[in-house]
DNA sequence: TTGAAAGCGATACCAC
DNA sequence: GTGGTATCGCTTTCAA
């Protein structure tokens, strides 16, 4: 019978072995054991090292229940985003309340939303700080303004996590993100593959001045000349995550009815300019790639004006940005510098299993672990 | 300063109300209180009812430390899980890991792979419930085969998750899996886009008894229909998870060198297709698209021959279906039937960001706790 | 039907 | 330097 289950591999500890087996094992008390793994002074050094062997040997892991039940004080993290592209950065932070959920009360979230990009995350930031928080998780506008911010959270030993934007330069732990640069190559691979003239492209950004944007700009441009297509005109509309500024750089360019063979939203502000296109009857007929999903987008892709949009994952951006946090913190790991997440193509096809999953997760993440019907 | 953070919402209890707080104000022993807070038998209903209003007016939450503390017990759960496609359940098993992982040693994983998909099955199942397990994890077979077993599961009130395929009309807790028709109907969409003629199309897939492989199918073929191609002659090739089947079918179908506008492969089973789509000259020219990423797939993409492939996330599948089991065996949470989740259409583009992902996805898994530097 | 008390594992403090 | 022990909030068992 060769087909059994062999490696019954037992995850974690194998039986309960905690600090007060290692002391039995050593003939010491657990108090002089909890020095030694605790680094505190008042051991003797060569008792610090059998300590720290045999723990090792054993495979001692803290058991977390009893240490917050003791010291009361699991840690805390503030979660410090706008409240501006509210679905966007919602899931954001129901992936990260997701992903707590485990630890239930030994890791609490402080929630320090602000209203939109820039103007109130410095206040923000600084009261999160004057917590007594581990670790903070932002999303930073303009580098210059969280620069010093975040100089201040390394002082303080806090770790910082940057969601959907980076702070490069600076010493925050991780960036978590969707890669902004496969996240434009994946939309101009998807157009290069439609057998169409691809002779003048529209890409409406929000401004090349924000790395990520400017990323997706690049990945999008190699993409297309990968692609085989050269001499491309591109007109790049940047409309600083205004409506009105996006409806009226979209009228002025659709407005002059020359023709345009595709169109790139690499914001989550693609209305006005569906909206301008279906105006100078650009809609339907021209191939359309937005970005993310909401619930004014989501008729456009059923009736296939859009042709696909690049959902970012925000849910999943918040649960590998809180892991990364928990680890650093908890368990002293260092993530890489950076995680980058593929995005996710959204066609007709796939949009209501997507609204399925991003609904229920945010339910989940509402759920409150209450009393237990054990 | 209206960008202040309000609601600096912390999450777990506010203060130390605990139990003891309960028993005091009402002048009653903390065992009381217990046996009330848990429906236990044995209390007046009356002192029931008072304790119930105390502690939801003083807005009692459980210390979730102290309980797991206490009733150390957590549940055990065993994975059984084919060895056959390795890399594909694989990912699930490190997803499952992954999802266990918070929960540290109070949830055992028992690992129980087989070799491959139904010969082992049932002496593993077995095994499993013979352990003290709360909960199961499967990837059925036949269904005839398994509902036997889910019944006796449930008889001993062990929770069933199955993912990748179901067993309907069992009494399986859960089915978690990327959605196949979906999956299907991602494929024919995207080939729709293309603009290009779709007179003949062949699909490879594992075998039509299994309804995954037939929703995949059912999917493929009214996405077809939808982008508008009727008359469409569709060659459906079933190789029964074989590669020498797959490589003499496919041998057989491309050798006639009939024209065949695209070709859809919805198994992990691709490469004597493609093997043999290049011996006969269909490729490089035939769109293709196939399904998962292993490593002898990862050229074709990177060199177009292979347009996209569908990647259905099992870590993610993996961890969702723990995540189900945990719930329900903990908080008595009742899961939907189905979860349900998108699959992912990967190109050149986003491939590498993916591989990069599932790389440091599986050592994640692998990575020890160790001790706390606290 | 209720009360009292023994732990769970780690921390923190006091005594030696 | 090291050993002992009270304690955190809850579950559980035994006694009343």
């Amino acid at each position: 019978m060769k087909t059994a289950g062999k490696d019954k591999h037992t995850k974690g500890a194998a039986k309960s072995l905690g600090i007060k087996e290692i002391a039995k094992i050593l003939g010491i008390s657990i108090g002089t054991v909890d020095r030694a793994l605790h680094d505190r002074p008042g051991i003797r050094p060569d008792t610090r090292q059998r300590i720290m062997e045999t723990a090792a040997n054993l495979g001692y892991r803290p058991n977390l229940a009893a240490r917050f039940l003791k010291s009361g004080k699991g840690a805390a993290i503030a979660v410090c985003l706008p409240r501006h592209i509210f679905h966007f950065f919602n899931e954001i932070r129901s992936g990260i309340h997701h992903a707590a959920m485990p630890y239930g009360s030994m890791w609490k979230l402080y929630d320090y939303s602000y209203s939109r990009f820039e103007e109130g995350e410095t206040a923000i930031f600084q009261q999160a700080l004057a917590q007594d928080v581990k670790g903070i998780i932002i999303a930073p506008g303009k580098v210059d303004t969280v620069k010093p911010l975040i100089a201040e959270a390394a002082r303080r030993n806090v770790a910082v996590a940057c969601v959907t934007s980076d702070a490069p330069g600076t010493q925050r732990l991780v960036y978590v993100s969707v890669d902004p640069f496969a996240n434009g190559a994946l939309a101009g691979e998807f157009l290069c593959c439609l057998n169409r003239p691809l002779r003048r492209l529209a890409v409406f950004t929000n401004s090349l001045e924000l790395t990520t944007q400017a990323e997706k700009l690049r990945g999008f441009q190699e993409s297309i000349r990968q692609g085989g297509f050269t001499n491309v005109v591109l007109d790049i509309v940047e409309n600083h995550d205004s409506k009105k500024e996006a409806a009226h750089l979209a009228d002025q360019l659709f407005g002059r009815r020359e023709e345009i063979d595709a169109v790139y939203v690499s914001t989550a502000n693609a209305l006005p300019v569906l909206r301008a296109m279906e105006r100078y009857g650009f809609l339907p007929g021209t191939p359309v790639i937005a970005t993310d999903i909401f619930p004014g987008l989501v008729d456009y892709i059923r009736s296939r004006k859009v042709l696909a949009t690049i959902y970012q994952h925000p849910e999943f951006v918040g649960r590998i940005a809180f892991e990364a946090l928990y680890r650093f913190i908890q368990h002293g790991a260092v993530p890489p510098s950076q995680i980058m997440l593929p995005p996710l193509l959204v066609m007709r096809s796939t949009l209501d299993v997507l609204l399925a999953r991003i609904r229920s997760g945010t339910n989940a993440a509402r759920e409150l672990p209450g009393i237990s019907a054990m």
